[in-house]
DNA sequence: TCAAATATCGACGATGCGTCAAAAAAAGTC
DNA sequence: GACTTTTTTTGACGCATCGTCGATATTTGA
């Protein structure tokens, strides 16, 4: 018995115009002032209403998240068909990520909401899901660069270390290096003034320190990330909100 | 008009008081659950009294973070002086990031609060410069280490980073991978099964990226890590309470 | 001993989450 | 079109928590 359908369509429009509204107060004013009885007010529908659609808060918080990790997710993808080398198809990938939190600083504070167990433990194990599967293919498609790059000769695993391992690395550096540009009291004030140039050597640093061929010098690799980026630029150009 | 002192010692110790009855509760059941009534309550005190200690909630979480950090200061000054050769005392820099991580995963937990965009706004700026304090003095130590390895010839510092840069790198592929690790649902899943051992990985690949002398194997590095996490774990018996 | 200063108390207002029974709207039936 | 049944919407309600503030108790100092 399909219900017919206008009212049902409504209904799904609906779900995109609560994210639509909850995303900037979440992101400019913090997870406090986003309140249900606010987001309803603003929605013209009755609280109940919301909790048809989510049932909790948190669950507001992971669906705006998921949208953010689907972009990333298609940057991701863009990035890993950017050229044939595998080296350079890595720092595609990098680039990527200086874009996503660069200019779509919104989507990557999102993101890190969900890291806060408060939210994360109080949402349904579906939602739960659909992150830890968005997180595997992401994983999914740089490792697949580590393999390739393994398989051309280009670079060898060494100590056991595998692809996703190593990917765990660069991941890490990556994460942790905007994290703490992004909350650290004042990098510039300890010594950092310009944390993405520096994030830019340790990982071209990192890929030397494996042996990944072939290994230009720091300019190339700054020069190569430029370009990639200007390509995903124009590639996403609708996309890009800051900055 | 120094005021005698009793009635002040009986103050100054509840605010230890109150830290310490917070603490567990924050860690073990989250953020929420810390409740200003409740620790009222456990403290045998109206909460006014709480409320003259601490201006909100948020600002008894940055206490907590201050005392942790205070205890990490304390582990990375006795890493620094483990060795006399600088390649090994960023060893036991890193062995000291591990055993703080996961020996003392409480202390950890909290410091990553006050990255909490609505933790760290509502708190004072008092309490906000004693944080960027601890972290300047953490940097110091161990930049110091860097410009030392300098000095003695065993490390170049190549296109124009500097000491804090290079460190920013180190602080963020184990900031980063902790917090990964810590999150991100199932890394094992992800193909990551030894997340402390890949990590290991990476900062030896870096340090050899990087060219520091003297660059010994990957057996050598875990050994030698294991020996300053060893000789830490004594010195620090008395505090480290989980695992 | 008593007045001024300080500390403590806890009821209170305000806000926000999530519920649920009642009302409204839509779908289905003859 | 008149009806019953199902689905959706509503918003007042219960409950919890934060932070306040005037009243009360305690301490200090003369």
């Amino acid at each position: 018995m399909v219900t017919p359908s206008r009212k049902q369509r409504e209904i799904q429009e609906r779900e995109a115009q609560i994210l639509k509204l909850a995303r900037p107060i979440l992101l400019r004013e913090g997870y406090q002032p986003l309140s249900m009885d606010r987001l309803a007010t603003l929605m013209e529908y009755a609280k109940g209403t919301l909790y048809n659609h989510f049932p909790n808060k948190e669950e507001i918080v992971l669906a705006l998240a998921i949208e953010s990790m689907e972009l990333r997710l298609k940057m991701f993808e863009a990035a890993s068909i950017a050229s044939r080398v595998p080296r350079e198809r890595l720092l595609a990938i990098g680039a990527a990520c200086e874009l996503y939190t660069q200019s779509c600083a919104d989507h990557f504070a999102i993101e890190d909401w969900i890291r806060n167990s408060t939210i994360w433990n109080k949402s349904s194990t579906a939602r739960q899901d659909l992150i830890r599967q968005c997180e595997g293919r992401c994983m999914s498609i740089v490792s697949g660069i580590v393999r390739d790059a393994v398989a051309h000769g280009d670079l060898k695993l060494e100590n056991d270390l595998t692809a996703e391992e190593m990917i765990f690395g660069f991941w890490a550096i990556n994460y942790g290096s905007q994290v703490l540009a992004a909350t650290s009291p004042s990098l510039v004030s300890l010594g950092v003034p310009n944390a993405p140039r520096a994030i830019r050597h340790h990982c071209f640093t990192l890929l030397n320190g494996f042996g990944w061929q072939p290994m230009g010098d720091f300019a190339d690799h700054i020069k190569a990330m430029d370009r990639f980026g200007d390509l995903l630029r124009k590639q996403f150009a609708d996309q890009l909100t800051n900055r």
